[in-house]
DNA sequence: TTTAATTAAGATAAATTTGTCCGAATTAAA
DNA sequence: TTTAATTCGGACAAATTTATCTTAATTAAA
């Protein structure tokens, strides 16, 4: 469904709004082992972040990253899907077709359409404040 | 969602099945032109159908592959998808959690579930029979 | 019997995704 | 001011997916 670097993307990112509750920067290292990903990709994954004003970014001793609480409520996981991964999960066709609509529909049209929508729904339904919610008070989990 | 192997894999069965209700064995360059896929891909594919015993071929001048009209009627998308694809999209974690379960589960456990149930319906709706009817009756198409 | 059309199978190649490594820049603390 | 901890950026490497090529086996038709 999501390639890895997405999942690790959403997991780093909710990880890290969760310590940013707490004014916590946190680093590299920390973020992968929190979410269970290789470091150095997890480090590629963050800068795209970063590049794109998701996270923010610190050098140096102290460093570290950290997402302001305010972003937080406005950015859900279908920005981060469609950063990492494009939208075409969203748009595509179930089968390829390269030109797939009602009035050439491919054999599934409907009730792909339905399932992902489904699915749009869903990675539009939480902030990453709302997740982070959820994983510092025990009822979800990053690994 | 699904590898372009697994795409051409259902456009390609479905032509194969709707060729097959005319008793017309199709040879690789015809299914590949049909459903606009590469055609050494393509070979490849079919031969892993037919290995699995969905699809049956024939060598030879005059020989090509059929989808036997009885067996269409007993085979859906799903086993195509779980064939080439593997179960994973059906049973893995939505953030590639290892042990996501409901009591360890990933931010969006429910939420995923039911959009993976929405998917596993889709695909276990229609039978290749059906697929290949609403083709040949115009209703739908393969590019 | 020969030939042409076909699939089967294995090797190879190209492209993409996943993952690592290293040197430079930055920054806080010792 | 030096040192240690950190991100940044680019190059590199490994693994997987996508795609091609080539040769052998098979088979119907000429």
């Amino acid at each position: 469904m999501f390639s890895k670097a997405c999942e690790y993307a959403i997991k780093a990112t909710i990880y890290i709004a969760q310590q940013s509750h707490q004014d916590r920067r946190v680093n590299v290292k920390e973020v992968a082992k929190a979410v269970d990903a290789p470091e150095a990709f997890t480090a590629k994954i963050l800068q795209q972040l970063c590049r794109e004003n998701i996270l923010e970014s610190n050098r140096g001793k102290q460093g570290g990253f950290i997402f302001q609480t305010d972003k937080q409520k406005n950015i859900k996981i279908f920005d981060v899907v469609t950063l990492i991964d494009g939208d075409g999960l969203f748009t595509n066709c179930g089968l390829g077709l390269q030109k797939c609509s009602s009035e050439n529909p491919c054999p599934v049209h409907d009730d792909f359409k339905e399932v992902r929508n489904g699915l749009i729904a869903m990675v539009q339904k939480y902030s990453f404040y709302d997740l982070a919610q959820k994983t510092e008070s025990g009822l979800a989990w990053l690994k």
